[in-house]
DNA sequence: GCAAACGGTGCCATTTATTGGCACCGAATG
DNA sequence: CATTCGGTGCCAATAAATGGCACCGTTTGC
């Protein structure tokens, strides 16, 4: 077996949460313990966080925030890829913004052909701008991880997504909306979707979004999201 | 050499646009021509379109089309995803920031491991944060992109850099210092330095140097820079 | 026609990297 | 104290990469 298909082999073991042994893991795949030891110190050097313990009951166990990660990364990962290629755009300062896109090329290259169309059709969704320096956004919440599946698979499947929104009165909604568009206007993320009960566009802070879920039924088709590419027009958007 | 750098230096040859001969990359590179045919044909296996004409004044060359996408990274371009990450956990909104460690947890598997040694000591100097919103940033020039690799080496190899600065009043002056960090507050960029000659610190606005230069001699030392990570107590530091 | 300069392939000995087995350490557990 | 873990160092076995060689087909220029 290819060192690289073990490691993901590895991973995708320790994904499960539970604790494994370095024994049980050589069981598993099919190679000795040493290897295995090996692989899980090459594992480290990449960054994943594995935690061990000795003795009786003890074994490997990969960090919880490193495995909820881990969990997502195959459906997550594209999208953690192109926040970070967005984000790098969104420095603005050129030169470095060609730079980025150097980045996804290199990027696409790594990714099978149906995640690099999936990219690509999220990258279209997303918008980068620069928060005016006036607004005020000193009531920034965090953004849920737990968001960004049922976001990823509303954009890419073009389905429509429900969830509940708490707005600046603390007032909570629920929502069924056709997401358009990702806004981001670091620190703060929206929602751009159209909402068809109000028949409008509607932004939606994402740290205010909470209960995300996927509607199944038909999809919903694209409309022309009013704002283009650098330059967002929402500068009163933060209220 | 590796097999993957000898990859990655094939490519950068043939990216020049030049017809190349088997014998003559051979040569440049330190293998034997068997070996490079191996690698050519690896490399067409790997999605790489290279021509080759038989005969006197044959030799390889690749499509152009081929070149243009397949971006291989250079040293600067490792920067450019250092400095995406970067942006990303600048972003600061939580969870994203982890996301960006699966990005470059991504990034680091496609790269060689001496690459990922640097990619790392870089990361390690790279400081983000965000501009207090009262900063004034009207007179915000652009940052020539031919700085980046002098920068990094000097950073990489603990070298002095020389450079011309020019200052808020437009008077240049010629330095040489230890750079020690580098802060992005978007959209303005500050090199973090020690300048032995006044026995103390200097930021310097990276829109503002020109001419850098990597100066050879003995290694400086890292200092401690005053300041940690996410904070940066460099709030007047725009002047 | 012929030699030389090219790319390209098959083969095999040599070199280098990966792997597995082993002994052994230290920590935790009962 | 024995047992069950992770972890390391070492070395021989095994697998992969490499280089050298002979050789083929094509093109070019004499």
């Amino acid at each position: 077996m290819n060192i690289r298909l073990r490691h993901d082999a590895i991973v995708r073991i320790l994904r499960r949460g539970a604790i494994a042994t370095v024994s049980g893991l050589a069981d598993e795949i099919g190679a000795s313990r040493r290897t295995v030891l090996r692989d899980i110190s090459a594992l480290r050097d990449q960054g994943f966080v594995i935690h061990s313990e000795c003795g009786r009951g003890g074994g490997l166990q990969l960090d919880p925030r490193s495995a909820e990660i881990t969990a997502r990364l195959s459906v997550t990962e594209v999208f953690a890829l192109i926040i970070s290629v967005a984000a790098m755009r969104a420095a603005r300062s050129l030169p470095f913004a060609a730079l980025a896109d150097v980045g996804l090329a290199k990027i696409e290259r790594t990714l099978p052909p149906d995640k690099v169309r999936d990219l690509r059709r999220l990258l279209e969704c997303l918008h980068v701008g620069q928060l005016s320096p006036k607004q005020d956004i000193s009531d920034t919440g965090t953004i849920e991880p737990a968001l960004l599946p049922a976001f990823e698979t509303a954009f890419l499947q073009r389905l429509h997504l429900k969830f509940c929104y708490r707005d600046t009165k603390g007032v909570e909604t629920h929502r069924t909306v056709e997401p358009q568009a990702m806004l981001i206007l670091p620190p703060l993320w929206y929602l751009v979707a159209w909402d068809p009960e109000r028949g409008d566009f509607r932004h939606f802070r994402m740290d205010r979004v909470s209960l995300p879920a996927v509607v199944g039924g038909p999809q919903f088709r694209r409309r022309h999201v009013p704002f283009e590419d650098d330059v967002c027009p929402f500068s009163d958007m933060a209220r």
